[in-house]
DNA sequence: CGCGAGATTGACTCGGGTCAATAGTAGTGG
DNA sequence: CCACTACTATTGACCCGAGTCAATCTCGCG
């Protein structure tokens, strides 16, 4: 996946932005503007939003699975709303290694963190064919002008990201690794739910390093995670199919260090066993 | 510290916030309104603020030790930015466990994260005496109106938050303990200095618990760590007094992992050096 | 001076990272 | 169509970093 890295390797991105006549350029075919209406209904912003807005025209733009929408250092100038498609974002840290921040979807935007220094603090891939909108920066906050009802879906948007940003925060701080790829399952199941796709049986869109980049964890970890709920039931796995079989259980999931305080009674009742069936399989604890 | 508890339990804060008599009250001694210039200035915000600025006063309000400014799920409708004093926000888990998300100190913002569901998000609570500055969100917006390099303002600062949560995240979710330690000391140093503090010698405003929370780690491992940094001399230790001997190595260090590659040659010389000099001092690798 | 919160340090354990071998899958080209 | 290659995923063996448990020390405060 990611396709041929040929695409992996070219920073065409900017030559693409603007009135490219290859792969963004047709402006007539299928759906290449929509209304500020239409960009608040996909942001489920549920913004009153005044009069003649068939004017207010936003431009969209298809990427290729692989191609990068901006990379980090690079000048920033509009926002991107997902209007289809999967896309990564990614930190890469003083030597190459990548950081998976998110997975944006349906709905998110993109491109918030380089308003701060005016150059994206992150980079944005496509793992999928992906159709985004855009939203020049500096027309957004002229239009501010005129739609006030524009500035606070900005604001809610920022907010809503960092609201999101801060569970990430708790869940890697404090989360054992099974109680992370559980909330992680569950957190895609409800995205998913919410985009009129089933929540029950989907497809990971991403690979195991990049899972395990997000949480925290190596893709060892995952892969074996993902196993060890697919033996409790908890789900079906089968390479990037993902089939939710006790939702409930997923989202109760807690550390298992909190079942310690039998940590003692159990160790002699372990020695024990240990004697006469050695390597037995663990259980998993929910709730 | 933090105080005796009396403080910590009572949610008394929403009285303290308006016009409340008591300790916030008096509006003639110290500073207690601040005009947008001043607050732009606090924030690093280098927005060419207009004409009479002076019409637009923000009220101060001191928070003491202990005492919360917000907590979760409260009606969220005011901004704060940090005009003196040092506070944590944190996370507070379906069962109790706090997480620390944050240490604003002078020119930080609290609150952001109410904006977006009208709650806030997170729990803020002063680890010293405090003067905030508070920014009423309706009034906010309002002037945005009329001053458009508000609105910028706000976008930068929010920006900022989310490239700062951004970076946590990184670090949460690829760096060793040590690492993350030595990047916490730089930070404060950093922040520190940017106040006209020395960066070299500082108290820490925070037990050793809550930066075993903001750092994914527990207080025993942080204890450890600031004794291994001072042992080999990269700091000084001194119950909440550090002082910081070598930032360039507290900057470059990284996981000990990655001198992996070296691991099975040691452990040959390492088991050797056992038998001769048990329970020997280990050696922090930096760069 | 004793009390309680915080900090330090040691001993022990284990979750999850590392290394490595194998197997399944997709895209490519003959 | 099938081999060939390159990724991706699964699984096992091993071990280390950091969590857990616990004892002791320090310090500020009533």
């Amino acid at each position: 996946m990611l396709s041929t890295d040929t695409s992996e390797s070219r920073p065409t991105t900017t030559s693409t932005l603007h009135s490219s006549p290859m792969e963004a350029g047709r402006q007539r075919q299928g759906r290449l503007w929509s209304n500020l209406k239409e960009v608040c209904d996909l942001l489920h912003i549920t913004a009153a939003v005044s009069v003649n807005t068939e004017e207010l025209l936003f431009q969209h733009v298809q990427f290729k699975t692989g191609q990068r929408v901006h990379t980090i250092g690079q000048a920033f100038d509009t926002l991107y709303i997902v209007n289809s498609g999967f896309l990564k974002t990614v930190l890469i840290d003083e030597f190459g290694n990548e950081q998976v921040l998110s997975f944006p979807m349906k709905g998110d935007m993109l491109g918030v963190d380089g308003i701060h220094t005016r150059h994206y603090a992150s980079e944005a891939v496509a793992l999928s064919d992906c159709d985004l909108i855009l939203l020049p920066f500096k027309k957004l906050t002229a239009l501010g002008r005129v739609h006030m009802e524009l500035e606070n879906v900005m604001y809610g948007v920022m907010s809503r990201e960092l609201v999101r940003e801060q569970a990430m925060i708790g869940m890697l701080g404090a989360l054992s690794a099974e109680a992370r790829v559980a909330r992680f399952l569950v957190s895609l199941a409800d995205r998913f739910a919410a985009m009129g796709y089933s929540s029950k049986l989907f497809n990971l869109r991403m690979t195991r390093h990049e899972i395990g980049s997000y949480l925290g964890l190596t893709l060892e970890t995952v892969s074996r995670t993902l196993s060890a709920f697919n033996e409790i039931g908890l789900i079906t796995v089968d390479q990037r199919t993902i089939g939710i079989k006790d939702a409930e259980a997923l989202k109760t999931l807690r550390r298992l260090p909190p079942s310690r305080s039998r940590a003692k009674q159990n160790l002699a009742a372990k020695q024990k066993a240990e004697q006469e069936q050695p390597g037995d399989g663990q259980v998993l604890t929910a709730a």
